[in-house]
DNA sequence: CTGAATGCAAAGTATTTGCAGGTCT
DNA sequence: AGACCTGCAAATACTTTGCATTCAG
Protein backbone atom coordinates (compact mmCIF):
# COMPACT_ATOMS: atom_id res chain seq x y z
CA UNK A 1 0.00 0.00 0.00
CA UNK A 2 1.11 3.23 -0.63
CA UNK A 3 2.63 2.61 -3.46
CA UNK A 4 1.89 5.20 -5.89
CA UNK A 5 2.05 8.04 -3.37
CA UNK A 6 3.52 11.33 -4.83
CA UNK A 7 6.98 12.16 -3.23
CA UNK A 8 7.27 8.54 -1.42
CA UNK A 9 10.66 8.00 -3.47
CA UNK A 10 11.90 11.77 -3.25
CA UNK A 11 11.85 11.67 0.43
CA UNK A 12 13.60 8.09 0.48
CA UNK A 13 16.03 9.67 -1.93
CA UNK A 14 16.87 12.79 0.52
CA UNK A 15 16.90 10.45 3.44
CA UNK A 16 19.07 7.62 1.88
CA UNK A 17 21.88 10.77 1.24
CA UNK A 18 21.41 11.82 4.97
CA UNK A 19 21.53 8.30 5.81
CA UNK A 20 25.06 8.19 3.98
CA UNK A 21 26.80 10.98 5.41
CA UNK A 22 26.24 9.09 8.78
CA UNK A 23 26.82 6.13 8.01
CA UNK A 24 23.60 5.08 9.07
CA UNK A 25 21.34 2.92 7.03
CA UNK A 26 17.53 2.54 5.08
CA UNK A 27 16.28 -0.43 7.12
CA UNK A 28 12.83 -1.44 5.99
CA UNK A 29 11.11 0.46 9.19
CA UNK A 30 12.50 3.33 8.15
CA UNK A 31 10.72 3.21 4.99
CA UNK A 32 7.80 2.13 6.32
CA UNK A 33 7.48 4.53 8.85
CA UNK A 34 8.23 6.98 5.72
CA UNK A 35 4.91 5.57 4.12
CA UNK A 36 2.91 6.32 6.92
CA UNK A 37 4.11 9.90 7.63
CA UNK A 38 2.71 10.63 3.74
CA UNK A 39 -0.55 9.36 4.75
CA UNK A 40 -0.96 11.67 8.00
CA UNK A 41 -2.38 14.67 8.22
CA UNK A 42 -0.17 17.69 8.06
CA UNK A 43 0.28 18.21 11.43
CA UNK A 44 0.61 14.42 13.33
CA UNK A 45 2.88 13.84 16.60
CA UNK A 46 5.08 10.83 17.43
CA UNK A 47 2.35 9.19 18.84
CA UNK A 48 -0.19 9.59 16.39
CA UNK A 49 2.50 7.96 14.05
CA UNK A 50 2.75 5.18 16.97
CA UNK A 51 -0.83 4.59 16.66
CA UNK A 52 -0.75 4.37 13.28
CA UNK A 53 0.91 0.55 13.50
CA UNK A 54 -1.24 -0.80 15.74
CA UNK A 55 -2.37 -4.56 14.18
CA UNK A 56 0.14 -3.99 11.35
CA UNK A 57 2.24 -6.89 10.27
CA UNK A 58 5.49 -5.88 10.46
CA UNK A 59 4.95 -3.57 13.29
CA UNK A 60 6.99 -0.59 14.35
CA UNK A 61 8.09 0.15 18.06
CA UNK A 62 7.28 3.67 19.88
CA UNK A 63 11.14 3.49 20.52
CA UNK A 64 11.69 3.10 16.59
CA UNK A 65 9.69 5.48 15.28
CA UNK A 66 10.68 8.38 17.86
CA UNK A 67 14.26 7.74 16.62
CA UNK A 68 13.35 7.67 12.81
CA UNK A 69 11.20 11.11 13.74
CA UNK A 70 14.77 12.43 15.27
CA UNK A 71 16.67 11.93 12.17
CA UNK A 72 13.94 12.84 9.19
CA UNK A 73 14.36 16.09 11.11
CA UNK A 74 17.59 16.45 11.70
CA UNK A 75 17.92 15.45 8.00
CA UNK A 76 15.71 18.69 6.99
CA UNK A 77 12.48 16.02 6.22
CA UNK A 78 10.44 17.04 8.55
CA UNK A 79 10.22 20.03 10.92
CA UNK A 80 9.25 20.61 14.38
CA UNK A 81 6.72 22.51 15.63
CA UNK A 82 5.34 23.08 19.27
CA UNK A 83 2.59 25.22 19.81
CA UNK A 84 2.59 24.86 23.90
CA UNK A 85 0.31 21.57 23.81
CA UNK A 86 3.03 19.77 25.36
CA UNK A 87 4.21 17.50 22.61
CA UNK A 88 5.86 18.01 19.43
CA UNK A 89 4.28 18.28 16.33
CA UNK A 90 6.01 17.45 13.00
CA UNK A 91 5.37 18.16 9.94
CA UNK A 92 6.44 17.27 6.07
CA UNK A 93 8.98 19.68 4.51
CA UNK A 94 10.10 18.85 1.78
CA UNK A 95 8.29 19.71 -1.44
CA UNK A 96 6.26 21.99 0.84
CA UNK A 97 7.48 25.67 1.00
CA UNK A 98 8.28 27.34 4.30
CA UNK A 99 5.58 28.86 5.92
CA UNK A 100 4.54 29.88 9.17
CA UNK A 101 0.89 29.43 11.46
CA UNK A 102 -2.41 31.37 13.22
CA UNK A 103 -3.42 29.14 15.87
CA UNK A 104 -6.57 29.24 16.86
CA UNK A 105 -6.70 28.94 20.66
CA UNK A 106 -9.95 27.91 21.06
CA UNK A 107 -10.46 25.00 18.24
CA UNK A 108 -6.99 24.23 17.69
CA UNK A 109 -7.26 24.91 14.00
CA UNK A 110 -4.36 25.66 12.48
CA UNK A 111 -4.00 27.78 9.43
CA UNK A 112 -0.73 28.26 7.16
CA UNK A 113 0.42 31.34 5.99
CA UNK A 114 3.27 32.96 4.43
CA UNK A 115 4.54 36.28 3.79
CA UNK A 116 7.67 37.58 2.22
CA UNK A 117 7.92 41.11 3.53
CA UNK A 118 8.03 39.03 6.48
CA UNK A 119 10.17 36.94 5.70
CA UNK A 120 12.83 39.75 4.72
CA UNK A 121 12.03 41.37 7.43
CA UNK A 122 13.46 39.12 10.00
CA UNK A 123 16.88 38.32 8.11
CA UNK A 124 17.34 42.24 8.06
CA UNK A 125 16.42 42.21 11.85
CA UNK A 126 18.74 38.63 12.41
CA UNK A 127 21.40 40.71 10.66
CA UNK A 128 21.29 43.76 12.65
CA UNK A 129 22.34 41.79 15.40
CA UNK A 130 24.81 39.94 14.56
CA UNK A 131 22.84 37.03 13.86
CA UNK A 132 23.51 34.57 11.45
CA UNK A 133 19.81 33.08 10.90
CA UNK A 134 19.08 29.97 9.74
CA UNK A 135 15.39 29.02 10.43
CA UNK A 136 12.44 30.70 12.01
CA UNK A 137 9.14 29.73 13.64
CA UNK A 138 6.29 32.09 13.97
CA UNK A 139 2.87 31.58 15.37
CA UNK A 140 -0.08 33.78 15.90
CA UNK A 141 -2.50 33.10 18.24
CA UNK A 142 -6.24 34.12 18.71
CA UNK A 143 -9.41 32.99 17.64
CA UNK A 144 -10.46 31.66 14.24
CA UNK A 145 -13.66 33.23 12.40
CA UNK A 146 -15.89 30.72 13.44
CA UNK A 147 -14.39 30.74 16.83
CA UNK A 148 -15.04 34.29 17.06
CA UNK A 149 -18.23 34.52 15.78
CA UNK A 150 -19.06 32.18 18.37
CA UNK A 151 -17.80 33.81 20.89
CA UNK A 152 -19.14 37.47 20.54
CA UNK A 153 -22.64 36.56 20.92
CA UNK B 1 14.28 39.79 51.99
CA UNK B 2 13.54 41.06 48.69
CA UNK B 3 11.68 44.05 50.61
CA UNK B 4 12.35 46.26 48.15
CA UNK B 5 12.40 45.27 44.97
CA UNK B 6 11.57 47.28 42.31
CA UNK B 7 8.01 46.40 41.03
CA UNK B 8 7.10 43.84 43.20
CA UNK B 9 3.75 45.98 44.56
CA UNK B 10 2.74 46.77 41.01
CA UNK B 11 2.96 43.00 40.43
CA UNK B 12 0.93 41.68 43.74
CA UNK B 13 -1.14 44.47 42.57
CA UNK B 14 -2.43 43.10 39.56
CA UNK B 15 -1.85 39.47 40.56
CA UNK B 16 -4.67 40.00 43.75
CA UNK B 17 -6.49 42.48 41.00
CA UNK B 18 -6.72 39.00 38.98
CA UNK B 19 -7.46 36.80 41.80
CA UNK B 20 -10.26 38.75 43.02
CA UNK B 21 -12.12 38.50 40.00
CA UNK B 22 -11.84 34.95 39.87
CA UNK B 23 -12.83 34.83 43.67
CA UNK B 24 -9.45 33.17 44.74
CA UNK B 25 -6.70 34.16 47.18
CA UNK B 26 -3.68 36.03 47.78
CA UNK B 27 -1.82 33.99 49.80
CA UNK B 28 1.48 34.12 51.64
CA UNK B 29 2.58 31.45 49.35
CA UNK B 30 1.64 32.96 46.19
CA UNK B 31 3.45 36.49 47.63
CA UNK B 32 6.81 33.96 48.25
CA UNK B 33 6.47 32.95 44.74
CA UNK B 34 6.59 36.31 43.33
CA UNK B 35 9.77 37.92 45.78
CA UNK B 36 11.14 34.66 44.16
CA UNK B 37 10.39 35.31 40.55
CA UNK B 38 11.76 38.62 41.10
CA UNK B 39 14.88 37.34 41.55
CA UNK B 40 15.26 35.22 39.06
CA UNK B 41 16.88 35.37 35.53
CA UNK B 42 14.73 36.94 32.80
CA UNK B 43 13.56 33.07 31.54
CA UNK B 44 13.38 30.69 33.96
CA UNK B 45 11.60 27.02 34.38
CA UNK B 46 9.12 25.88 36.60
CA UNK B 47 11.70 23.66 38.13
CA UNK B 48 14.39 26.58 38.66
CA UNK B 49 11.71 28.31 40.45
CA UNK B 50 10.98 25.13 42.38
CA UNK B 51 15.13 25.09 43.52
CA UNK B 52 14.89 28.58 44.48
CA UNK B 53 13.28 26.87 47.94
CA UNK B 54 15.44 24.11 48.74
CA UNK B 55 16.01 24.92 52.29
CA UNK B 56 13.88 28.10 52.79
CA UNK B 57 11.98 28.47 56.08
CA UNK B 58 8.80 28.71 54.94
CA UNK B 59 9.33 25.95 52.19
CA UNK B 60 6.22 26.26 49.11
CA UNK B 61 6.04 22.92 47.26
CA UNK B 62 6.39 21.73 43.82
CA UNK B 63 2.93 21.45 42.99
CA UNK B 64 2.27 25.18 44.59
CA UNK B 65 4.82 26.70 42.28
CA UNK B 66 3.34 24.71 39.26
CA UNK B 67 -0.43 25.87 40.37
CA UNK B 68 0.74 29.61 41.07
CA UNK B 69 3.24 29.89 37.15
CA UNK B 70 -0.72 28.67 35.75
CA UNK B 71 -2.32 31.16 37.46
CA UNK B 72 0.39 34.14 36.98
CA UNK B 73 0.23 32.88 33.12
CA UNK B 74 -3.61 32.83 32.93
CA UNK B 75 -3.39 36.53 34.64
CA UNK B 76 -1.04 37.94 32.03
CA UNK B 77 1.79 38.62 34.96
CA UNK B 78 4.27 35.96 32.97
CA UNK B 79 4.28 35.04 29.83
CA UNK B 80 5.22 31.38 28.97
CA UNK B 81 8.23 30.75 26.21
CA UNK B 82 8.53 27.14 24.16
CA UNK B 83 12.05 27.37 23.26
CA UNK B 84 11.93 23.68 22.29
CA UNK B 85 13.95 22.24 24.97
CA UNK B 86 11.06 20.26 26.77
CA UNK B 87 10.55 22.35 29.28
CA UNK B 88 8.44 25.87 29.49
CA UNK B 89 10.39 28.79 29.75
CA UNK B 90 8.35 31.69 32.24
CA UNK B 91 9.27 35.55 31.97
CA UNK B 92 8.04 38.42 33.63
CA UNK B 93 5.65 40.38 31.22
CA UNK B 94 4.48 42.98 34.02
CA UNK B 95 6.40 46.38 32.91
CA UNK B 96 8.12 45.11 30.10
CA UNK B 97 6.80 46.21 26.44
CA UNK B 98 5.92 42.98 24.24
CA UNK B 99 9.09 41.67 22.38
CA UNK B 100 10.47 38.74 19.99
CA UNK B 101 13.39 35.93 20.47
CA UNK B 102 16.52 35.41 18.52
CA UNK B 103 17.48 32.13 19.75
CA UNK B 104 21.38 30.81 19.95
CA UNK B 105 21.15 26.80 18.49
CA UNK B 106 24.68 26.58 19.66
CA UNK B 107 25.06 28.55 23.55
CA UNK B 108 21.06 28.60 23.74
CA UNK B 109 21.57 32.37 23.93
CA UNK B 110 18.34 34.52 23.33
CA UNK B 111 18.63 37.87 22.70
CA UNK B 112 15.22 39.72 22.43
CA UNK B 113 14.15 42.15 19.99
CA UNK B 114 11.04 44.17 18.87
CA UNK B 115 9.57 45.55 15.68
CA UNK B 116 7.15 48.13 14.94
CA UNK B 117 6.99 47.09 11.54
CA UNK B 118 7.00 43.78 12.37
CA UNK B 119 3.48 43.70 14.90
CA UNK B 120 1.79 45.67 12.24
CA UNK B 121 2.21 43.48 9.67
CA UNK B 122 1.58 40.57 11.87
CA UNK B 123 -1.91 41.68 12.84
CA UNK B 124 -2.68 42.71 8.38
CA UNK B 125 -1.57 39.24 7.94
CA UNK B 126 -4.17 37.86 10.90
CA UNK B 127 -7.04 40.52 9.73
CA UNK B 128 -6.80 39.05 6.25
CA UNK B 129 -7.35 35.48 6.96
CA UNK B 130 -9.74 36.59 9.03
CA UNK B 131 -8.45 35.23 12.96
CA UNK B 132 -9.02 37.33 15.70
CA UNK B 133 -5.24 37.97 17.00
CA UNK B 134 -4.42 38.27 20.87
CA UNK B 135 -0.69 37.18 21.02
CA UNK B 136 2.05 35.74 18.79
CA UNK B 137 5.22 34.55 19.35
CA UNK B 138 8.18 35.19 17.02
CA UNK B 139 11.37 33.19 17.00
CA UNK B 140 14.02 32.99 14.69
CA UNK B 141 16.97 30.54 14.92
CA UNK B 142 20.72 30.57 14.89
CA UNK B 143 23.84 31.96 15.46
CA UNK B 144 24.63 34.27 17.85
CA UNK B 145 27.81 35.96 16.53
CA UNK B 146 30.27 35.02 19.24
CA UNK B 147 29.14 31.15 17.85
CA UNK B 148 29.07 31.71 14.26
CA UNK B 149 32.74 33.10 14.41
CA UNK B 150 33.61 30.05 16.32
CA UNK B 151 31.82 27.94 13.88
CA UNK B 152 33.59 29.52 10.64
CA UNK B 153 37.03 28.55 11.19
C1' DC C 1 31.17 -9.93 8.76
C1' DT C 2 30.43 -5.79 11.58
C1' DG C 3 28.50 -1.78 12.95
C1' DA C 4 24.01 -0.14 13.10
C1' DA C 5 19.01 -0.85 14.11
C1' DT C 6 15.18 -2.91 16.44
C1' DG C 7 11.91 -4.31 20.17
C1' DC C 8 10.88 -4.45 24.71
C1' DA C 9 10.55 -2.75 29.01
C1' DA C 10 12.39 0.23 32.24
C1' DA C 11 13.96 4.88 33.25
C1' DG C 12 13.58 9.68 32.70
C1' DT C 13 11.57 14.49 32.44
C1' DA C 14 8.08 17.81 33.00
C1' DT C 15 3.76 18.59 34.82
C1' DT C 16 -0.78 17.42 36.93
C1' DT C 17 -3.93 15.57 40.31
C1' DG C 18 -6.41 13.32 44.57
C1' DC C 19 -6.87 14.00 49.09
C1' DA C 20 -6.69 15.27 54.08
C1' DG C 21 -5.76 18.92 56.71
C1' DG C 22 -4.57 24.09 57.10
C1' DT C 23 -5.66 29.00 55.94
C1' DC C 24 -7.61 33.37 54.11
C1' DT C 25 -11.68 36.60 53.95
C1' DA D 1 -17.78 29.24 58.68
C1' DG D 2 -16.70 28.05 54.29
C1' DA D 3 -14.40 28.27 50.16
C1' DC D 4 -10.08 28.10 48.73
C1' DC D 5 -5.15 26.48 49.31
C1' DT D 6 -1.28 23.61 50.49
C1' DG D 7 1.89 19.65 50.83
C1' DC D 8 2.61 15.13 49.82
C1' DA D 9 2.88 11.39 47.01
C1' DA D 10 1.05 9.03 43.33
C1' DA D 11 -0.32 9.50 38.60
C1' DT D 12 0.23 11.28 33.75
C1' DA D 13 2.06 12.31 29.39
C1' DC D 14 5.75 12.35 26.41
C1' DT D 15 10.25 10.88 25.21
C1' DT D 16 14.66 8.52 25.88
C1' DT D 17 17.64 4.63 27.00
C1' DG D 18 19.91 -0.14 28.09
C1' DC D 19 20.41 -4.39 26.31
C1' DA D 20 20.17 -8.72 23.79
C1' DT D 21 18.99 -9.93 19.20
C1' DT D 22 18.53 -9.12 14.16
C1' DC D 23 19.70 -6.86 9.89
C1' DA D 24 21.75 -3.85 6.08
C1' DG D 25 25.67 -2.94 3.32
Amino acid sequence: MAKADPGVDAILDQLDAFLHTKQLKLTSQRRQIVDKILAMPRHFTADDLVDSFVGERPRVSKATVYRALSLLAEGGILETHDFGEGHRLFELSIGRSHHDHLCCTKCGKIIEFFSEEMEVMQDRIAEKLGFHATSHSQKIYGMCRDCWRAAKR
